[in-house]
DNA sequence: AACTACAATGTTATAACATTTCATACTATA
DNA sequence: TATAGTATGAAATGTTATAACATTGTAGTT
């Protein structure tokens, strides 16, 4: 079956930003989700698409508006909250906690959380598993007596284009 | 001068909770916003005060709550988020961004952002710098040629006596 | 088909968090 | 005392998220 050749990286893997086409990802996710025995609705698909067409963390309010534009379909707050909370659960979206917004993350089979990058300029968030971080992490929690739950870690920052246009 | 002694550790101290009582905390603050030519007025001082004592993330609205039981002061929102953004400006409180609320930090003169360890259950929080960290972040935004602005990374954990009770 | 159980979605209202706007008061200095 | 700058007060509004309850859809069973 084709859709093994491009199941999401393991855990080990490294970043892969841009590295597929939305129709991909959403195959992707829908054969997941079907792998976990949960369902990847119709509705629940649509916003995981929104999110990787966006390229930005994005609020549920936002995308209220563009599902009543592009597929003519009205949902209340309470439902895309309750799409983002299922998508989270299985690890398809993370909330973007400095911005309460919402991406798309590449890596549902991945046991930790992604870090992400964030502009300031232009909003684009980039996601990225760095292992150390982990790693260190958990070292400084274990020092504290503490026990690692979840984890974010979001950088806000410039990104090249914008690095080298304030450089000039 | 006595303040001086126990001036806020240097960037390359390491975590110091609890090591400063409340009023040393507020006479480190007062003097630390001197030196910086900005004024901690009361209103400034009575939040980081209650900040400090109520050893968790505290949410705007229930600061506002305190004043008026304690201090018989009746602020509004906007009062008391000029005052967070105030004490945010000048490092000596943090947002934590996962639960909306606020956490003072005990290191206005560090260049970098603390971390935080949020317990899950008694909602404690434990601020603590880690420079390798840093180091690992800033190194990966090189990576993707961005540059650091900002940085958060909160740890959502189960804490000493919490996991304790757990594992029995 | 009718019944049941469950998952998902829809609807209304409201809670929780944050900002805008404009007015007033304080404080330092010319 | 003027005046410029900083800080606070107050009303309204905006934004993000959830509670509570109703409805729909689907799969399996009788």
């Amino acid at each position: 079956m084709a859709l093994l050749s491009i199941r999401p990286r393991p855990s080990t893997d490294s970043n892969c930003r841009g590295q597929h086409a939305p129709a991909e990802r959403a195959a992707l996710a829908m054969s997941f989700c079907s792998t976990c025995g949960v369902q990847l609705t119709e509705l629940r698909r649509q916003i995981l698409e929104l999110l990787w067409e966006s390229g930005r963390p994005t609020g549920a309010y936002e995308l209220i508006e563009v599902l009543k534009l592009r597929t003519s379909r009205l949902v209340g707050p309470p439902t895309v909250y309750r799409a983002l909370e299922f998508l989270m659960s299985q690890r398809l979206v993370s909330k973007i906690e400095r911005r309460n917004a919402y991406a798309p993350c590449a890596h549902p089979d991945r046991r930790d959380d992604c870090l992400f990058f964030i502009c300031s300029d232009c909003e684009a968030s980039t996601e990225l598993e760095d292992l150390r971080v982990e790693q260190l992490l958990a070292e400084d929690a274990t020092v504290l007596g503490y026990r690692v739950m979840r984890r974010f870690a979001e950088v806000e920052d410039t990104c090249a284009s914008y690095a080298t246009a304030g450089a000039a």
